[in-house]
DNA sequence: GTGAAAGCGCTAACAG
DNA sequence: CTGTTAGCGCTTTCAC
């Protein structure tokens, strides 16, 4: 039944050099000559170069990078493949921040005999369970989790990843995670805008949450309540673009809402409600204060200078970075989670 | 002189499962089974479990992920590994929005028999040259390059990639290229300046350019000289945060410097020039007018609102993607370059 | 319970 | 000018 081994015409399978091979008439090693650019030093006949040229593209040969890796493979090289995994919908500083986090300990741990590739990868939020290759084993050595969703979360906790995991910004059971004091920026961010004296706070997020953003909504809810007796206005925007932002705002003022103080759960919301805000001739902080995340170095920059809580990205990517070289050495390391504490900056927008 | 096939001591090589193997005194399959989690079905016995564990910890056994793959490869399955590389100076959104692009296109194209990896991968401005494996055939079918600076640039035209590369925002010999037209954002930009009566026009820019800024910083600063009979004022600024934009205009006003318009090349710098003018009592448009770059969606909720050119982001993307599709096809198309005319918005930043 | 052996796709070395 | 062969590191039968 089974041909000789390197005969192969697998009649259904990918095409690979052997079919080009077979299918001009020369040796699979002549066919690798002229995919690599070689077939000059090897002195091939211009003919043989075109026609098997030719075939390769009239077949729609693929090359397997598998096969080539494993074959270019320098002995005495170790490679570790890394890569940050987040989902299209989240916002890229934290991500650059661990980016750059990462590359940095990766300059600095590469030897002559060690290398590091690290890339970003994205899934959809809420379908980290589709991404190709994810349960495999043939990727990756390790990664970063983040901005994952309810259900990305779900289907973590019930799974094993074959390789070295840290989750940012998530507890999940069995796994090693770095994240914010739980209820930390949703009570303070409460606290801000209590202290400035509103008595009709308000949050304004996006309707999709991961579950940092939902801890920051529920401890925002819970500590409003605590202190004034009664739930805080809950806006929720269709995503977090500062034009969903004002547009939730609106729709709010529009229908008679009334608030005095807003926190916004991102930079985005925050340009939003910023602008909804003063184009309806409300002035902040006097008429309605606002307090927002810190993970972006534009907040300063408001007009009126936005205040924060948060902005521990650099605290959890310096964390992260050197949990996850942990792992990868394979020191004993039980999971569980490490806690940052982000900072407070109390600025005009809460100043009355 | 050489070893029998599979008993190799490969003495100063790195650590496979055949070292481990032999350290234990079992056979590579029986520690193959172990790295895999795989023992129970091979029922083995937990002693020697534990002791292969402890072998591949101690020898620290990094797995050889082309290898795994090249076994696990799903014959009738071809995989194109694909990437978007962009230097760590970049600014993340941009890449972010090609990374959603490039990822509908691939969603789009994914059949049964054809999957696509995508990642975004990060190369030092002006060093892409070190860039590990960039020269070899084995990591990626196709590329889309973007963010590189002048010393980059200079390398690729004398380089050749063997594989698919797309050249975003930029023009290079003997590559394929998408970019704006030429001059025409900065060109466009003093004339919205000049169109708002300014006789003073300054531009602010980080000292590190990349090709596109450098074209918009040159005809800017023709365009002015053309219609004014003498230079704009050049601020360069350290980098692109906002708090340099800032800092660097600050100077500018101190050192008794004087404009009453300023083209800001990112939204950062934007953000600081903004800060700067109304700090220092100035007022937006009336005193200095401010134009930007429109690829930032933040740009319509400044205070006052950014008249921005270019933003052609989505646009060159647009073209981009496609490209790189028809070259992995190994569509007959010469290298050449496509050009993008990006729109103007005007907003209330330059009106007066 | 464990080992031997085949072979994933590719390329470099060698032999004509 | 071209073909044959070995083997990169790994996993999965199959045989004992």
């Amino acid at each position: 039944m089974s041909e000789p081994v390197h005969g192969k015409p697998a009649k259904q399978g990918v095409v690979t050099i052997y079919e080009i091979a077979e299918h001009v008439g020369v040796s699979p090693a002549a066919v690798s000559s002229v995919l690599a650019n070689r077939h000059v030093e090897r002195r091939l006949a211009p003919r043989t170069v075109e026609k098997i040229r030719a075939a390769a593209l009239a077949l729609g040969y693929v090359p397997n990078m598998a096969g080539r890796r494993l074959r270019a493979h320098k002995a005495a090289t170790r490679q570790f493949d890394l890569a940050i995994l987040t989902s299209f919908e989240a916002p890229l500083p934290l991500v650059g921040a661990t980016l750059r986090a990462l590359q940095r300990a990766v300059d600095a741990e590469s030897t002559e005999d060690t290398r590091y590739a690290v890339s970003i990868e994205m899934f959809h939020a809420g379908r980290l369970r589709e991404k190709p290759g994810l349960l495999d084993a043939n990727r990756y050595h390790g990664i970063i989790l983040t901005n994952t969703l309810p259900a990305d979360d779900q289907f973590l906790a019930g799974a094993t990843l074959p390789y070295a995991v840290v989750v940012l910004g998530r507890r999940i059971p069995r796994h090693h995670c770095v994240l914010e004091t739980p209820d930390f920026v949703g009570r303070r961010s409460a606290e801000v805008l209590l202290e400035a004296r509103c008595t009709q706070p308000a949050i304004l997020y996006g309707r999709m949450l991961t579950q940092a953003t939902e801890d920051r909504v529920g401890a925002f809810g819970r500590t409003v309540r605590e202190r004034l007796g009664r739930d805080p206005a809950m806006l929720a925007s269709e995503g977090l673009l500062p034009s969903q932002g004002e547009s939730a705002l609106e729709t709010f003022f529009a229908g008679g809402g009334r608030c005095d103080g807003i926190f916004a759960v991102t930079d985005g919301l925050a340009v939003g409600a910023y602008r909804a805000i003063q184009s309806s001739g409300r002035r902040i902080p006097e008429d309605v204060a606002v307090v927002g995340i810190g993970d972006y170095e534009i907040a300063e920059f408001f007009t009126p200078p936005l205040s924060t809580v948060a902005g521990a990205n650099d605290a959890m990517v310096a964390e992260a970075v050197p949990l996850l070289f942990r792992l990868l050495r394979g020191e004993k390391d039980a999971p569980g989670e490490v806690r940052v504490t982000p900072p407070v900056l109390l600025r005009e927008s809460t100043r009355r």
